[in-house]
DNA sequence: CCGTTTGCGGAACAGTTGTTATATATTAGC
DNA sequence: GCTAATATATAACAACTGTTCCGCAAACGG
């Protein structure tokens, strides 16, 4: 057996790499070459790990995926208030990670349009995490038509979120879990009376 | 004076060719030379219209915005809630031209990663938008802190076209003006009872 | 009816793209 | 140490990209 490498560990340095680049320069500029320089290694190493580019994409987006869900049990003590705040707060751009996550998200979307297999994992995405919104609020309020109010509230977090990327002047991090906060109160959640660490 | 041609009716003509191939098949497939086909021309009227690629997408995305401002006032007859009511709907995909504009939008933020002055764009149609929409608070229901109050709305139904963008199964035309209907009424709003037209 | 200006088709260009092929280095088992 | 399999650099390729340029057609002003 030859020369000994954790292939997954490399997708990620690889797909991390088209992440910042994707973040800090746009979905032009995540070339194969530039992805593979932005990673320290050469297209030699991008192709060995990735079918093709579309393939190389799609890795990003759904490693991006699993580096914001990596974050969901951090602080998770059986605090479903605390949790639900978390996983809400987690989808809005107020730290370098998160925004990042947002315009690979963007950049993806921009891919999928015409391209069904794309589109179905933007899909999936959103249902996966509506399915977790919902799940702990079924904890905190059962009865309350949670699915419905998972939605509304993860529309909100997600609007708030898109006008947070390309205006972060009218948005600074407080102003948006500002909105969240307000969210979750009219949500006549009778049962979180408030969620503590949001000053 | 030559051949005289409405040059502005052209630039339409092209700027929405080019929207049309951005909604079917991704900004990938915006190519110079795709655009003019989608427009029944060649290169050399597109490059005669647009100094280079990244003014015809601006114009694209502006003119994308200025298509949803013309109907507006489409039915405005001094009646703001109904006016409150369209113009919030006009965000939400629930038909091919807003679905188009949608797609034209997401392509030009995957575009504005890196580039400030698109970003600015961006970011000046929502603060347009959010002014408009304010406005019409104010006629409604003067006082209510309408600013924040046109954020919210304006967040939750952008929040549930990102969502209904790709999942339009699970977000059929009448589930989305549903959740606008919801939104409206949890709004306080009681100036707005029942807005017609909803089923 | 003619000159001049514009509209625009079409080709050509240089650079870049994703992809493929080749060569070299590295290392685990025997 | 030899062999074989893998990892990755490097180079080559063909296709495509945005952009430039040339040439002709059209039509207004004189």
């Amino acid at each position: 057996m030859p020369k000994v490498v954790d292939a997954e560990e490399r997708r990620v340095g690889l797909t991390d790499a088209a992440a910042r680049l994707i973040a800090r320069a746009g979905i032009g500029a995540a070339t194969m070459r530039d992805v593979a320089a932005e990673a320290g290694v050469t297209t030699g190493a991008l192709t060995h790990y990735f079918a093709d580019k579309r393939e190389l994409l799609l890795r990003t987006f759904e490693a991006s995926l699993d580096g914001r869900r990596a974050k969901r049990p951090e602080r998770d003590p059986a605090d479903a208030a605390l949790s639900l705040h978390d996983a809400l707060a987690g989808a809005l751009p107020i730290d370098d990670d998160r925004r990042r996550h947002w315009m690979v998200t963007v950049a993806f979307c921009a891919q999928a349009a015409g391209d069904s297999e794309l589109a179905a994992a933007q899909r999936d995405a959103y249902r996966e995490f509506r399915a977790h919104v919902t799940a702990l609020l079924s904890r905190i309020a059962p009865g309350d038509a949670p699915q419905e109010l998972a939605e509304r509230l993860i529309a909100q977090v997600d609007g708030v979120a898109m006008q947070a990327l390309f205006d972060p002047e009218s948005w600074p991090a407080a102003r948006q879990l500002a909105a969240l906060a307000h969210a979750l109160e009219t949500a006549n959640l009778h049962a979180l009376s408030a969620v503590p660490g949001l000053d």
